[in-house]
DNA sequence: CCGATATGTAAGCCTATACTTACCGTAAGC
DNA sequence: GCTTACGGTAAGTATAGGCTTACATATCGG
């Protein structure tokens, strides 16, 4: 929980996402992520240094090409952050709604 | 997912997420928070609106203070979402790995 | 009412960073 | 070997946005 979870941090910006999406829908090689986003290549070649960085991506060498695709790992990592999130929100929200019926009673 | 899913954007920045994960803990008052942060109050009176925006946090009246708290909802979308991508990472990684694994053999 | 407490809002600054252009390295095909 | 595709890197710029100070608003206690 102390963890500054940087993927969060990497996934805060759109065109980000937006790769990090497209990669969800099997690997691709940089050039064509570049061909359906409204940056240049190496805009998407930085993005995808960022999000590798994080473990949010894998990339694999095919031919002269640079094949990339989503790290399960990385993206496990934010799936259980917000299981436990998700639990600690009921709780406390769970005792909030206690706390307003009570007040109310009184 | 086409939708812009603005909460990841607003989780980017570091102090949003520290709020964020202070009120995982519990409903908490912006002073409160303030104080164990290394930022004017003000700043997270910004940030908390942002978290509203987004559907991350509500908050209620409780005298002259305010009380924020995660809202379930927005968590759980957040989480529904991770779960969808890590089930396609998986895919992916399986596919990817046949693939290796045939290009091996040829 | 009046002061104190708690918070939202406005205006402005300043830094982080996303983007582009230019360049370089590398693998493959003829 | 030369050329052509593909992609990473460098340098420089420009804008978004996070922060602070100053001000406005609102509730409570006396």
């Amino acid at each position: 929980m102390a963890y500054q979870l940087q993927p969060l941090g990497a996934l805060g910006d759109p065109t980000r996402r937006a790769i990090f999406e497209r990669l969800a829908a099997g690997p691709r090689s940089v050039g064509e992520l570049a061909r359906h986003l409204p940056v240049s290549r190496p805009a998407v070649s930085q993005h995808l240094r960022v999000l590798k960085r994080v473990g949010l991506v894998k990339d694999r060498r095919v031919g002269t090409r640079r094949v990339y695709q989503l790290d399960p790992g990385g993206v496990e990592r934010l799936r259980s952050y917000f299981d436990r999130f998700w639990n600690r929100a009921l709780v406390a929200f769970k005792s909030a709604a206690e706390q307003a019926e009570k007040e109310s009673q009184s």
